[in-house]
RNA sequence: CGGGACGUAGCGCAGUCCGGUAGCGCACCUGAAUGGGGUUCAGGGGGUCGCGGGUUCAAAUCCCGCCGUCCCGACCA
């Protein structure tokens, strides 16, 4: 008889493991609906705290949040022809409503540029009216073949951005500072370090004239594509008459961006920070930051304990953290359950810091203090508690990063690489590759066939290695025009 | 849509080959003891065996059809 209560561990089977996780730490189940999930209150609560540091974020650069509708008339999507092109494959089409057949069926949004360029339209008459800066809270829905949880769904929810501006180089610096603002998401919020960079041709967002990205890696190395922010140029614009009053007179077309990020990121999570035990949250996102669990033997200890479980928790909740807000504690009171089999339950939905709290603890005025993420102990006095506990919280969302950082740095190959042995890595352990690249479409696509790796960004300066590769990884050809590319294994 | 595996209690599974009153572990409920890393004992509740048909005195088990899920591919945030 398998003993049930262990993990799946990673190195034995990294899927297995990651749905184990999943569903035991209840951030998420299945729906009677192929490939559709719920999110349940575990997982919807780490959603619920990215959406609050997002907002923040995007009111912090201007935007304003707005909601536009699920339903797309069909003809929209036909409009801009790349558009159409890239998503009219995995759309789910509304053909009836009301017993009757539409005279033109209306798609459920697999993305909402086309419903919202043609609203910019009728708001957008002169450059005055200009940058519109929005953003929407919304779900989403792609028919994809193959579904996981969190990280491909036919419905999932995200936010979109969407902005309008007068001139090509307002709308490429707004695509950027978003890209910025998700790499500094991930890296302050979700301990989850990027590569930020340009996408090529083939990966670009179908209708965008330039695509930007963040990649991150997980711990089977394959990356994961966790934000982009597109520069649509006047694409959309053109298609759906979005188009101004210039300041110095004519009628000129808008130039648009959009940018995305989903609850693709609570997969991301699990991936960059998961390990044997469960799940680990980096304390800024985790809805519990510190669990409390009390020790007895009698009945006169217990309430003994509860009595200072609560008394701590007063403590730690009055105590004034001015960033981000005020701690947020459970006192784990449930009788019937010893205190190990709590340590396991908490440790597998990744409360970052558990402390127990016993007899003998109260005895010297003490707690003692549990890391998740290290499993190392150490006692604190319940009089300075609320420091200690807030310190500790911020000592260990940056020991995350920095160990994830590690991680993906160690499992990077920056130095010349045989195509042979690229082979050999991608078809092994994998990893993230720079190396060379001639920028032909058929080097890329002959890699993708031969290795199932491909380019997933062309990096941003500072990802650059010292010495620039000279050749590319495919073809050999040296010369002028050779970028570096991050090459991986994607989700 | 191609290849593979599977569908039996909330979860994980055995039973199917060889037809004969549906079982185990965990979880759940009750009681007692226990309590510093997954407690123990006793008692208890819960199942149209994925769905539909067929063979048979008798089907979870054999036959036919359908549906669904997961994994591996092609498509993708």
């Amino acid at each position: 008889m398998p003993d049930d209560k262990k993990l799946t561990t990673r190195d034995a089977d990294f899927s297995a493991w990651y749905n184990e996780v999943v569903l035991r730490a209840e951030l998420a189940d299945y729906s009677p609906v192929r490939g559709c999930m719920v999110i349940r209150p575990n997982g919807y609560g780490i959603w619920e705290r990215m959406q609050r540091a997002l907002d923040d974020m995007f009111k912090a650069t201007g935007h304003q949040n707005a909601y536009f509708p699920l339903l797309i008339p069909e003809s929209f999507l036909h409009k801009e022809a790349a558009h159409v092109e890239g998503f009219a494959p995995e759309v789910a089409v509304v053909t009836h409503g009301g017993g009757k057949k539409l005279d033109e069926p209306l798609v459920i949004r697999p993305t909402s540029e086309t419903i919202i360029y043609s609203m910019f339209a009728k708001w957008v008459q002169s450059y005055r009216d200009l940058p519109l800066l929005m953003n929407q809270w919304a779900n989403v829905v792609r028919w994809e073949m193959r579904t996981r949880l969190f990280l491909r769904t036919l419905e999932f929810l995200w936010q979109e951005g969407h902005t309008a501006h007068a001139t090509h180089d307002e709308a490429e610096e707004e695509a950027r500072r978003m890209l910025g603002v998700y790499r500094d998401f991930m890296e302050g919020w979700m301990a989850m370090p990027v590569i930020t960079g340009q996408k090529t041709d083939a990966e670009r967002f179908a209708g965008a004239v330039r695509t930007y990205a963040c990649e991150a890696m997980m711990q089977d190395n394959k990356a994961l594509q966790a934000g982009t922010s597109h520069m649509l140029g006047q694409n959309f614009a053109k298609v759906f008459d979005l188009k101004f009053q210039a300041e110095h007179g004519g009628q000129e077309f808008a130039w648009n961006t959009s940018w995305g990020v989903s609850t693709r990121l609570i997969g991301g999570l699990v991936m960059t920070h998961g390990d044997d035990n469960g799940l680990r949250v980096p304390p800024l996102l985790a809805p519990i930051e510190l669990v409390i669990v009390p020790i007895y033997k009698s009945d006169e200890e217990r309430s003994r304990m509860l009595e200072a479980a609560e008394r701590v928790t007063q403590r730690l909740t009055e105590w004034e953290r001015r960033d981000p807000g005020r701690l947020r504690v459970h006192v784990d009171a449930r009788e019937g359950i010893k205190p190990g089999a709590k340590y396991y339950e908490w440790e597998l939905r990744g409360v970052p810091v558990r402390m127990e709290l016993g007899p003998r603890d109260l005895e010297k005025n003490q707690g003692v203090l549990v890391r998740r993420d290290s499993r190392e102990k150490r006692p604190v006095s319940l009089d300075t508690v609320g420091e200690d506990v807030a310190e500790l919280l911020m000592r260990v969302q940056e020991d995350m990063l920095i160990a994830a950082r590690e991680r993906r740095e160690h499992n990077s190959i920056r130095h010349r690489i045989s195509y042979g042995d690229f082979r050999e890595l991608m078809d092994g352990k994998g990893g993230f590759v720079y190396a060379g690249w001639c920028g032909s479409p058929e080097c890329e696509t002959q890699i993708k066939d031969e290795t199932k790796a491909t380019i997933r960004v062309l990096p941003d300066e500072e990802f650059l290695s010292a010495e620039t590769p000279s050749e590319c990884l495919k073809c050999g050809k040296t010369g002028a025009p050779i970028v570096e590319a991050v090459w991986a294994k994607a989700y």
